[in-house]
Order: structure tokens, then C-alpha cells, then sequence
DNA sequence: ATTAAAATATGATATTTGTCATGTTTTAGT
DNA sequence: ACTAAAACATGACAAATATCATATTTTAAT
């Protein structure tokens, strides 16, 4: 069982600005777990009760919406933390996790940790300074879904995946989608976003091989309206 | 000139968890400022360096899209905080604040309470918990966004109107916006706007005098699909 | 009170997007 | 390798929304 004040990951979120003692306590409770691409994390609604601290995979948080589609929010990467809300206050989850490929994550459970939310205001600030950061994404979020074409939206995803996760050997992007989550994070129907992904491909601006998706011309990907 | 430490709006934000002699030192350094319908409080990429307590009205706050349509993310009101991200690192505004009608504010510099945010725990938690909440707020908005048609939005925009600000003597919602104001709420042409809140008015949801909106039948309103 | 400008209103039409149907390909489990 | 299920693909059409044009009404400034 690896220990929490040796681990590099804490680097990319707000663990590392808890102290040495702090780490090694809290090492000593946390819960590795591994979790199979396509499983659910936890669900909306659930009390959660602590923060999982990705270690490695990439999972998708989503809200099932009135018309039984699931809108994807955001997604949650190797390095963050996951269900920093649940520290404040006694709130369920607003959103489910769902993995989508296989993680690996600590479970540290809120008892205790929330103590060193209240005493270490390096932690806090960090953290503090982390959810300004995600809401100005939200924000920014909301004006895409308000003012773009689902094309527009759609090439932007494809740059997303790109920009963050890069490619594999072959050129394809490195983290592999469904169709039908790119709808769910675009917010379209599954047959718009095949449809819209047949017309880059007609028009050159990628390629496929099954389900994977290379990029071949970028910067007309970028200029789509 | 009022002062902080008696001022009652503070019960409303972040600012009551303050102590007295940190309420009187800001008091003392606080610029009080009325604000004209209409007027510009900050734009989108401005430095701010402070947060305004909003004692009176509300503001909308927008981002300009590519397409040059503002998109209104979310309205400040009586009690909150509007700029609290200047409080934390260097960035700029990333939306526009505009007063949808006269306004009171407070402006603190933030010279003058980052230290507070610092040292006094109790400020900064209630600080993450209602940012957590700002969050929890917008992802609902992306998921609203992207799954509901422009007639929902907009009949669910002005159930919000209703809530929020009530109505008048004769029964007109209190806070009157253009028709433009709505269209960039919901996220929608101007024309759709209008010609929505024309067939709501034609199926008995709702009733005008010019600008000004009286929700008939609130029941039919929360069942529009 | 008058008038120009802005906001509201509505028709006609184009474009975008969703829905339903149906066929093909890929994937995963034996 | 075989097979059922899931995912992908595409056509046809319907519905929602945007755009452009043009009145009408309201507002604000003189």
C-alpha cells in the first residue's frame, strides 16, 4: 500500500499543501481501489463522505436530465480530486462518476480530513482558489452550450481530448470515446454526433478506425462555425 | 456613511463570518457607490481587486460570445458578494457586470480583506461552501443548457423571476428585463424571445403591459415541455 | 408635446437539430 | 470462431430555432 506523503500525485491537486503529519494520518486511513472502466463511482443523489484522489484513469461526471438523457459536465482526470463538495457541508452528490477506463483512486474519508480543511488555510486557500478556477470553466461552459452549433461544440470536444490526453502510436486520440458520450458531452442526440463526425471525416478533418479518432487537419477543426 | 460592523446586508454573504474589529477596519476603508441602470460595474477581462457588497438592485453578469451575443450566466442580487474570484490569484473578470436596475454597493479593496481570508477560517469556509454551491448551481445550468428546449428555458427563467424577486401591487413580476435581457438568459435569438413569450400569452401562461410580465397560471407554466 | 430611437411584435423562410426506422459493423462473451 | 448484443451509420422526415424583413409600439430626449 503506497504511502500519501510519497506519492507524486498530490502534486496536481490541493493534498499537497497538507503537511507532512497531516499526509502520513491520513495515509494511514485512505482506501486504494481499482475501478473498471464503465463503472459507477457514485451517483447523484448518493452521500459521498469523503474525496477520492485519482491516481490514474480518467472517469466522466453527468446528470440524467428530465428527458432521460445524461449530460456530461466535466471530465475528471488522473491528479484531481473528486468530491471536494462533499467536505462542505452535509450535501449529496449533484452529479454521478462513471469511469471510463480503468482508475485507479484512494478513498479518504471526510472524517478525516475536514479538520485539516479547518486548521491548515494552505489547504483551504488552495482548494478555495481550485473551485474559482472550475466555476470560471462552468461559466464558460454555459456560454459554449448557449451560443454554439453542436458542430462547433463537437470539433471543440475533439480539441479538448486532444489538448489533454494526446494521441497513441498511431496517431489516434489516447482516450477513447463512445459516440454516444461525445453526444452526452456535447448535448446532443447520439445520431447528430455520428452524423456530425461522418461529416469531419467527409470533409477531412479526421479520420476514424472503429471508434477511435485521429485528427487530421486541426486547424480546420478549430475554424469550424 | 454606513458602517460594516452594524450593517445588516452582511448577514446575506460571506462577510458576517468576519469579526467585529475586522468589520470596523473595512468599514473604514470601504467605498460606498450608487450605480445607474444600465451602467457598466466591471467588464470582461478587467482587474477588478476587490469585491463589491451588492446593499441594493441587481446585476447581471454576461460573457460575449464569438458569435457577439452576450450571454447573461447568472444574476447578482441584494446580499451577495460579485467579484469574490479577484480575491484569489491575479486573475482577471471573466464575465461583465451590468446593473439591470439602480443599484447600492459597497466596493472593499482587496488590499484590505485578503488577510482576512487568510487568517480567519470561518470567512474562508463560508466562502468554499458558497462557492461550492455557485457550482453545484452552474453544472445544473450546463445540464439545462444543453437538454431543454428555448420554451422551457424561458418559462423556467421566469418561474425563477417569480421566486426570486416576486411581483408588485398589480401583480407584475418586481424585476423588470427586456426582452433582449430574457433572450440572452435562456440563450436564445431575440426574436424566440418574444415570439415565446407571445404564444405563452396567447395560451393564458402569462399577460403584459409593455414590458412588464404577470404570470397567470403558474401550474401551466412549471408543466411546459 | 413632439419626435427620433429603441424595443417589441410578427410573418416568411432557411437552417439546424431531433426522431424514427432500418441496416451494418464492431465488440464481448462463450 | 461463433453469436448475440451493443455500437455505429445513414436516410427520411418532423420539429425547433435562427434569420431577415418589416410593422408597430414604447421610451426617452429635446
Amino acid at each position: 500500500m503506497g504511502k500519501c506523503e510519497q506519492c507524486i500525485i498530490k502534486q496536481f491537486n490541493s493534498l499537497k499543501a497538507l503537511t507532512h503529519d497531516e499526509l502520513v494520518r491520513i495515509s494511514s486511513c485512505k482506501v486504494s481501489r481499482t475501478i473498471k472502466k464503465g463503472e459507477l463511482i457514485f451517483e447523484e443523489g448518493e452521500t459521498i463522505n469523503g474525496v477520492f484522489c485519482i491516481k490514474d484513469g480518467i472517469c466522466k461526471l453527468s446528470k440524467l436530465s428530465a428527458n432521460g438523457k445524461d449530460q456530461i459536465v466535466k471530465l475528471v482526470v488522473k491528479g484531481d480530486l473528486l468530491g471536494q463538495r462533499s467536505l462542505l457541508g452535509d450535501e449529496s452528490a449533484n452529479l454521478s462518476a462513471v469511469a471510463l477506463n480503468d482508475m485507479e483512486v484512494c478513498f479518504i474519508p471526510k472524517s478525516e480530513i475536514i479538520g485539516d480543511l479547518q486548521k491548515n488555510t494552505n489547504f483551504s486557500m488552495d482548494l478555495l482558489k481550485r473551485m474559482a478556477q472550475d466555476l470560471k470553466e462552468s461559466d464558460n461552459v454555459i456560454v459554449n452550450m448557449a451560443q454554439k452549433s453542436v458542430r462547433q461544440r463537437l470539433a471543440e470536444t475533439l480539441l479538448y481530448m486532444n489538448k489533454h490526453f494526446g494521441v497513441n502510436d498511431e496517431g489516434f486520440l489516447e482516450v477513447t470515446l463512445s459516440r454516444e458520450d461525445y453526444a452526452n458531452l456535447v448535448g446532443t442526440a447520439t445520431e447528430s454526433a455520428i452524423r456530425i463526425l461522418s461529416q469531419f471525416k467527409k470533409e477531412g478533418l479526421i479520420s476514424t478506425s472503429g471508434k477511435q479518432i485521429k485528427i487530421e487537419d486541426i486547424n480546420s477543426l478549430k475554424r469550424v462555425e
